[in-house]
DNA sequence: CTGGATTCCTGCTTGC
DNA sequence: TGCAAGCAGGAATCCA
């Protein structure tokens, strides 16, 4: 599950990727290209100028209005290989060739992701929420999002049009850091718990940058190796478990849709 | 508008 | 041991 540090991992794995140019891009199926404004052969001979993360989203600027977009779905992979290397998995769907020796490989084995051929970048975006490591969030804006709401705090921090990056491992991290249980209707927190919620959502986000995402499964990073905050996890896929902060058992519960983990003892 | 359910997809896990 | 059913999940879409 690529989320927020998961794509800001990848991104940071192609800054040597910056000025060079396609050769060419190939793609095994179409149908993994969610819309196009150009065609995919406008790329060649273009150089990938700036490469920078959106909520889940990594964009490649090629210059001017010329922008690869890719989401990674659940099981997305994005990686450099060099270009003589052959060996190369299932569900592969997209490999550019660069001028640096580098193709790169976009692999979805579920589908759940897709690649955009986008002109307006901002109009791509501009239904997307806040970025959570910005100043602009703040408890000041997550207290103007979560008033009146009723949906639980879990649904409301999933929710990429609020706030963008935060998936399913990093909402029950972040609210079990903030000692908010998951099923909370969003409109009963104080103001104290949602700027323990803020805090916690920004500190899970930057410990898990550190340790170059999670590795619950897929996820592999630009190099396809796998990241290291699995070891780091208190909640996430530890139903069972003796909690590490109380020793009490951790629950698993499908919270609007989701699996979530949580301690009732350690989370109101 | 809000909130909940449904859909897409494949691979791993579970149960008989 | 083998096979089928169940489950997981991001985000768009649909419905009440």
């Amino acid at each position: 599950m690529p989320e927020l540090p998961e794509i800001e991992t990848i991104k940071r794995s192609f800054v040597n990727l910056i000025n060079s140019k396609v050769l060419r891009i190939e793609f095994n199926r179409y149908d993994i290209i969610r819309r196009s404004d150009f065609k995919p052969e406008e790329l060649h001979g273009k150089p990938a100028e700036i490469i920078y993360r959106r909520g889940k989203y990594l964009v490649f600027n090629f210059g001017g209005h010329l922008n690869l977009i890719v989401h990674l779905g659940m099981s997305g992979r994005l990686y450099l290989m060099e270009d003589d290397q052959s060996v190369i998995g299932k569900h592969v769907h997209m490999i550019a060739y660069f001028n640096n020796h580098k193709k790169l490989i976009y692999q979805d084995a579920r589908r759940f992701g897709g690649v955009w051929l986008i002109n307006d970048v901002k109009g791509f975006f501009a239904r997307l929420g806040k970025e959570p490591l910005e100043d602009d969030f703040n408890p000041q804006y997550l207290g103007d999002i979560i008033r009146n709401r009723k949906i639980p705090i879990k649904s409301l921090i999933l929710d990429q049009h609020l706030i963008s990056g935060i998936g399913n491992i990093y909402a029950d991290e972040a609210l079990f850091e903030a000692g908010i249980k998951p099923d909370r209707p969003a409109g009963s927190l104080s103001d104290l718990e949602i700027q323990r919620l803020c805090e916690s959502i920004k500190n899970v986000l930057a410990h898990s940058i550190e340790q170059r995402g999670t590795t619950f499964r897929d996820y592999r990073d630009g190099f396809n190796q796998a990241g290291g905050f699995q070891n780091y996890l208190k909640v996430y896929g530890r139903h069972q478990q003796a909690c590490v902060r109380c020793g009490k058992v951790i629950s698993r519960e499908v919270i609007g849709g989701r699996g979530s983990h949580f301690c009732c003892n350690c989370q109101r």
